[in-house]
DNA sequence: TTGTAAGCGTTATCAG
DNA sequence: CTGATAACGCTTACAA
C-alpha cells in the first residue's frame, strides 16, 4: 500500500532551509524568486518525489483548472471530434476536462449542471439536449460569473458565448445546389425546431425555395424526426407511400440521409436519378454509401478548439465573454454523386 | 460578478445553533445523527444555498471521487462507445471522469499519466497508445496502491485488472468462417504486434489456418499497418499487385477492410466472389458498405461499464484488484454478405 | 528577494 | 447522539 508519506512544500522547505512560501513561489516560477533558489527548489522537489496537491491549491486560490463539458451523447462522430479538439486545446493550456452526457434528457442535463457547479469547474461548455426548453439550470453559473460557452446546439442569450456554423446559410446552399440540379420537389428531413441547428437549417431550406419561386406543401415535404437510423428508414417508408414523390431529399444529418437512401434503394429507387440526396455533417458513412453523399463539412475538431480557446481567453482576462457573443466557424458544401444529375 | 459569499457548513451550524461537525455528518447521512437534526440541516442547507466544497473535502479525506481515463483517441466509434459506457457507470456511482488522449504518442501518454497522478485521481483507466513499449509510467500508481485498469489495448501484468474480449478466439472464428466458405488463400491485415489486440488476432488467424492444414507465405499474406483509411487503400494496391491474389481478406478492423474493399471494387474485383472480406469491430460503416461487411461485434459500451464497475468495486473494498486479473467480455461473429460465397 | 502567519472549508480524533 | 479542536497542504497579505 501507500507506504511513503506525501511530500509537501514544507518538506522541501526544511530540506533546503528556506520558507515554504519561497518554495511555493519557486515552484510556480514567480518572478521575484532568485534564479538560483528556484533551481534548487526544482531539484529538491524532484529528489524528494514531490507532487503538488491540487486540492489544497484550489481550496486556497479558488481556481480548479478544470472545465466541465456537457454533451447530449459522447458517441457520435461529430461529438467525439468536438471532444478530441477540446481535449487538445485544454491540455495545451494546462486545463483538464470533466465530461458528462445528458443522453438527450433535460433532467440529466440539469443534474450534470449541478454536479459541475459543485465540482467548481472554472468554466462550462454545453451542447443542449434534444428538447431542453430553457437554460435556467445554468443560472447559478451566470450569477457567479462562471463563464458558460454553448456550442453547436446553442441557446440565444446574452450571458454567454456561442460557437456555431451558419446553419441557415449552409442549408440554403444545399437547397440551392439541389435546385440547380433541376430538382423542384425537394423534401427536408429536419430535427426539433427547439434546437437552433435544426431550426436554422429549416429556415435556409425554406428561403432557398422561396427565392426560386418554389412552393411546396410543408405538411408533406417537411418531415421532422429524431434524425437517427430508424428515422431515416421511416422517412423512406413515408416517401415510398407518397403518391407524388420528391425528386430530392435534404436531410439535416448524414445518418438520416444514409438510412433513408438504403431503404429507398432496396425499393428500387435510383439515386440520384429518381431522387437526389444531400445530408449534413460529413460523417464517415457519407463517403461509404453508394452513391457517395453530398453533405456539409464542418469540423467538430475546430468547434471544440474554438470553444475552449474562447472560454480560456475569457478566464485569463484576455477577452470578456459578454463582448464576443457568437463565434461562427466556416462550413463547406461537399458535392458528391448522390446529388449530381449529370 | 460573484457578489454573494459562499455558504459553508459553519454558516449552517450558526444558523441552527449546532456544531459544524454535526452539520458535516448530517449532510452525508452519517448513521449516528438524529433523524430530526438531519432534516433540519438539509433544510437549512437548501435555504442558505449551500454547496459542498469538494476541495476541502478531498484535502482532508484524500478521496477525490474522480477517475482518470487515458485513451489513444477520443474520436473513433469504438472508443466513444467505451467512454459513453464509462460515463454512465461512473455517474451512477457519483464518480467523475477526467478524460485525456495520448494521440497514439507514448510521450503524451506519459505526460497524461503524470497529470492524472498529480490530479490525484482515485483510479486510472488506460487503453495503450499504438506503440508504447512498457508501462513504467504507471509505476507511481502501482506503488501508491492506486488502482489501474487496462481495457482493450492492455499490457499483461499482475498489478492491475484488464478488460478485454477473447481476440484470439474471435479471430479464429472469423478465419474458420472464411475457410468454411471455401477460401484457402486468406490474407490478414493486422496491426502492431506490441498491442495484445492485434497480436492475438494474428495468433487466432494463424491457428485456424494451421488447424485446417493451410500453409501460406506470411511474408505475402500477413500485412501489418496502422489500420487507418490510408492503410486500407494501400493494402488494396498491394493486393492488386500480387501475381496470385488472395481469395479472402480478414482485416483487424472495419475501417481498413472497408477502404480496402472500396479500392478493390474500383479496380473491378468482385466481393465476395473474387475476394471475400471480414473486418472487426462492427463499426457503423460495416453496415453501409456494399456488400455489408462480415465482422466481429463487441460492445465498447460494455467494455466501458465493466472497466468502471471493476475499478469502483475495488475502490469500495468489495474486491481486490489483484485477485481479478482479467475480465473477458463476449464478442460475436456477425456474418454478412461480404463473406458469403453462396 | 525572502519570511511570518493566517486562513481556505472540510473531516478525523478524541471526548463527552 | 453531539461537540471542540486540530489538521489537510497550499496561497497571500503584510512585513522585513
Amino acid at each position: 500500500m501507500a507506504e511513503d508519506k506525501e511530500i509537501t512544500i514544507y518538506d522541501i522547505a526544511r530540506h533546503l532551509n528556506i520558507s515554504a512560501t519561497t518554495v511555493s513561489r519557486g515552484l510556480k516560477d514567480h518572478p521575484t524568486i532568485n534564479k538560483n533558489t528556484r533551481k534548487k527548489i526544482a531539484e529538491a522537489a524532484r529528489f524528494l518525489g514531490y507532487r503538488s496537491n491540487t486540492f489544497a491549491s484550489s481550496l486556497r486560490s479558488k481556481k480548479t483548472y478544470t472545465l466541465g463539458v456537457i454533451v447530449p451523447r459522447l458517441n457520435s462522430y461529430f461529438m467525439s471530434s468536438v471532444l478530441a479538439g477540446m481535449e487538445k486545446a485544454a491540455n495545451q493550456e494546462q486545463y483538464n476536462l470533466i465530461i458528462s452526457q445528458s443522453l438527450e434528457s433535460t433532467e440529466k442535463e440539469i443534474a450534470n449542471a449541478n454536479t459541475m457547479f459543485n465540482k467548481r469547474v472554472d468554466g462550462l461548455l454545453v451542447s443542449l439536449s434534444y428538447d431542453s426548453r430553457d437554460i435556467d439550470h445554468f443560472a447559478p453559473f451566470f450569477k457567479k460569473g462562471i463563464p458558460v460557452v454553448f456550442f453547436d446546439r446553442i441557446y440565444p442569450n446574452n450571458e454567454s458565448t456561442s460557437v456555431v456554423i451558419d446553419n441557415y446559410k449552409a442549408a440554403y446552399e444545399v437547397t440551392k445546389h439541389l435546385i440547380d440540379q433541376g430538382c423542384r420537389r425537394i423534401m427536408h428531413l429536419g430535427g426539433n425546431r427547439l434546437r437552433n441547428v435544426y431550426a436554422d437549417r429549416i429556415r435556409g431550406y425554406r428561403q432557398a425555395l422561396k427565392d426560386h419561386q418554389i412552393s411546396l406543401d410543408e405538411k408533406k415535404f417537411l418531415y421532422i424526426s429524431k434524425l437517427n437510423e430508424e428515422a431515416g428508414t421511416q422517412a423512406a417508408e413515408y416517401i415510398l407511400g407518397m403518391s407524388k414523390k420528391p425528386d430530392a431529399v435534404f436531410a439535416a444529418n448524414d445518418t438520416t440521409a444514409v438510412y433513408c437512401m438504403i431503404k429507398l434503394k432496396e425499393a428500387g429507387i435510383r439515386i440520384p436519378d429518381d431522387i437526389a440526396f444531400a445530408g449534413f455533417n460529413n460523417d464517415p458513412i457519407s463517403k461509404i454509401i453508394e452513391p457517395n453523399l453530398t453533405t456539409v463539412n464542418y469540423s467538430g475538431y475546430e468547434v471544440g478548439q474554438a470553444s475552449i480557446n474562447s472560454i480560456i481567453s475569457h478566464l485569463s482576462g484576455t477577452t470578456n465573454i459578454r463582448s464576443t457573443n457568437m463565434i461562427v466557424l466556416r462550413s463547406d458544401l461537399i458535392i458528391r454523386d448522390s446529388s449530381l444529375k449529370k
